[in-house]
DNA sequence: ATACTTATCTACCACTCGATACAAAAATGG
DNA sequence: CCATTTTTGTATCGAGTGGTAGATAAGTAT
């Protein structure tokens, strides 16, 4: 069976600017002018590869997932449910804040309000940030079955508080914050966060 | 000397459907089209009595700042730091799902990354945010002064740290978060907040 | 080589964007 | 009344939007 013409461009690595532009600039805000000339790349080239400008930052959305799939699997391998609350706000301050990409989070710059025609996205996004508030609640969870969190602790509730302190650091981040401000968020709101029992 | 035509619609009462639009939509997914209906007027009008589209957002934001001066007051007459702190959170809480507007802080659904031609638009939102967190900031300086915060916090981390949370609870409620869960992350980020020196 | 399949490029589609020119309308001052 | 001033509605501007038609290029299969 014949294979046809070959793609011409690295799929990831056009994701990868089409990612940045949506970091950057949001959803709505990401025109394709500005989203073909970052991926060096034509609109015919595109709506091939990926189908829709909805499609592209899905697609994008799955590969800023997988980056930091990484990273949450660092945070989830600490040793107690502080140590992974700890690693958790610590390891968003430097990614919200690392220069190789736009300030923030990609989750919460794409776009929390978008015009008509694309009110599903911030649902899309949403879903996604959702995500790794559930992966802290299980973890949190076992981590109360194992005893290094406290029988009065409301995993749930916690898992909450970090996921909503990441998104206000996404937001600090956007707005030009550096990391040390960032570390310092990240400092004081581990002092809400119990220990086991005995500590509290 | 000639007085000319009156206007014909309210200002303030047309500034209020376009601060919800703005505050649904963001200002990139806000068109003039839903500015317009919505404000129920023509494009003309809006130019006349605001400028641009910038310019009747800027006009939105001041008339959000109005509103918001009343809860601040509340907020900032707490007796203690820690009352300070436990009024901001709870208050915001209660605003950020508020039936009554669209869910979420117009400081952040507004636009954290906007489109070319609109950049300064986040800085502008960016600027507005800041001033809450100035004068927490202040308030926690006098109480420390005053002795109701101990010598040993850090006044400016700390309203950081609670601007940074409203902004995440902002994010929390734009992605259709109930009251309850606002209120949980507010419960769970007082544990953070350090009251007199000899209680910690 | 020829057939077939897929990707790419040029050019363009219908539509919406923010913003405005212009004339009619509605007020006041004389 | 008329002159003046300002607002309003209609109708539209040029630019840019997301998306596509159609021809051409570049590969594989036979």
């Amino acid at each position: 069976m014949a294979m046809g013409r070959p793609r011409s461009f690295d799929t990831d690595k056009a994701l990868d600017e089409a990612m940045e532009v949506f970091w950057r600039h949001g959803y709505d805000g990401a025109s394709l002018a500005m989203l073909t000339k970052a991926m060096g790349i034509k609109p015919p080239s595109l709506y091939a590869a990926f189908g829709s400008k909805e499609g592209l930052l899905k697609a994008a959305l799955d590969r800023y997932a997988e980056r930091r799939s990484t990273h949450m699997r660092y945070v989830l391998a600490g040793a107690t449910a502080r140590e992974v609350a700890e690693r958790f706000l610590t390891s968003i301050a430097e990614s919200h804040t690392d220069p190789a990409n736009p300030p923030g989070c990609l989750l919460v710059q794409g776009g929390l309000a978008c015009g008509e025609g694309s009110e599903n996205i911030p649902f899309e996004l949403a879903s996604r940030r959702a995500q790794s508030e559930t992966e802290l609640r299980e973890r949190f969870a076992a981590a109360q079955r194992d005893g290094d969190l406290g029988a009065s602790a409301d995993p749930a509730a916690l898992a909450r508080f970090l996921s909503t302190v990441a998104s206000g650091m996404g937001v600090l981040a956007s707005s030009g914050a550096d990391r040390e401000a960032l570390r310092d968020v990240a400092r004081v709101s581990l002092g809400a966060f119990p220990g086991p029992d005995a500590a509290r």
